[in-house]
DNA sequence: CTCGATCCCTGGACGC
DNA sequence: TGCGTCCAGGGATCGA
């Protein structure tokens, strides 16, 4: 579950490791996550990974110019999102080549910089010049570049669920479920809770958990709560810090009101029930689990 | 505009 | 030990 604190942490182990190398050579697996794959074992080898920074919850591999192109003044980068178990690390050539292992750039110093990502929820692309820029803008604010002021415009000029608006990229860039939930626990507001219901004090307080929490969490190298591991294949350490996330029946931390979970926006929501008041009309009742039950298994053919 | 449902995919947890 | 089933979740897409 890379999402910006932990996408942070690989991008800052990959500008040590990877900038300033050249690309010699591409060797690709399954593809199927890949925008155009030809393109990357077209473009990439000859190129020198410039630096690399997080945007949003992709990786941003910036290479130098494209000289056969003839518009060498056009930027160009390997966008690498990590999707839910992506990994993305410099590691020998002769070290054995883990599963799932799906793109592998040969660099110039004996190493590769590999892509390993099971579930291919990823989504690597390379793009250049206008490509590039009509892709970035698609998303909204960093959390952690913007000021209060558009911060609570964004959230307030929509009616969706609080949650939803965390989670959508076009809003905010780079928040995931993780810290969604953590965020709104501290910030004391309900995940089914209306934007635009927000009171400015919520709203405030809001950004500056939101912020102080993602800022902790890159401190802390990211949250491993199943296998997400750093550019240097090290595990993050944040979730040592979690507050609500996956702490379903457990003691809220202010209060000791067991914590519980409903779907919001489609996602699991960790919530305190008394610390984080529901908005009017919200359905307290159901039990989220003795629903689950009865549904179609054979639903999803293949 | 906002919603839920569905799909993508595999590993891990769990029940028997 | 081994099989079947369910579930996790970011994001795209589609119909309501």
């Amino acid at each position: 579950m890379p999402e910006l604190p932990e996408v942070e942490t690989v991008a800052r182990g990959l500008q040590r490791e990877v900038a300033g190398r050249r690309i010699l050579s591409v060797t690709l697996g399954k593809t199927d996550f890949i925008d155009d794959p030809e393109a990357l074992e077209r473009e990439l080898p000859g190129r020198t990974i410039l630096g690399v920074k997080r945007y949003g919850k992709f990786l941003l591999l910036r290479l130098n110019a494209d000289e056969k192109s003839g518009k060498s003044e056009e930027e160009t980068a390997l966008l690498v999102h990590l999707g839910m178990t992506g990994m993305l690390t410099p590691r020998p050539v002769n070290e054995p080549q883990p599963k799932h292992t799906h793109v592998a750039m040969l660099l110039d110093d004996g190493r590769e910089l590999r892509y390993i990502d099971p579930r291919r929820f990823g989504r690597m692309a390379y793009l250049a010049g206008e490509a590039l820029r009509g892709e970035l803008r698609r998303f909204g604010a960093d959390p952690l570049e913007t000021g209060l002021a558009e911060f609570a415009q964004r959230i307030r000029e929509r009616w969706a669920r609080i949650k939803a608006l965390l989670l959508d990229q076009s809003v905010l860039r780079g928040v995931g479920n993780i810290y969604a939930d953590e965020s709104l626990w501290k910030a004391k507001i309900h995940p089914a809770q209306l934007g635009a219901r927000l009171k400015h004090e919520q709203v405030e307080e809001l950004y500056v958990v939101l912020q102080e929490i993602l800022r902790k969490a890159i401190v802390q190298r990211g949250s491993s709560i199943s296998d997400f591991l750093d550019a240097e294949g090290l595990p993050g350490e944040y979730q040592r810090h979690h507050r609500v996330y996956g702490r379903e029946g457990k003691a809220c931390f202010r209060c000791k009101t067991p914590i519980r979970r409903v779907i919001v926006a489609g996602r699991s929501s960790y919530f305190c029930p008394k610390c984080q008041a529901p908005p009017r009309g919200w359905k307290k009742k159901r039990r989220a689990k003795s629903k689950a039950a009865g549904d179609v298994s054979k639903g999803r053919r293949k």
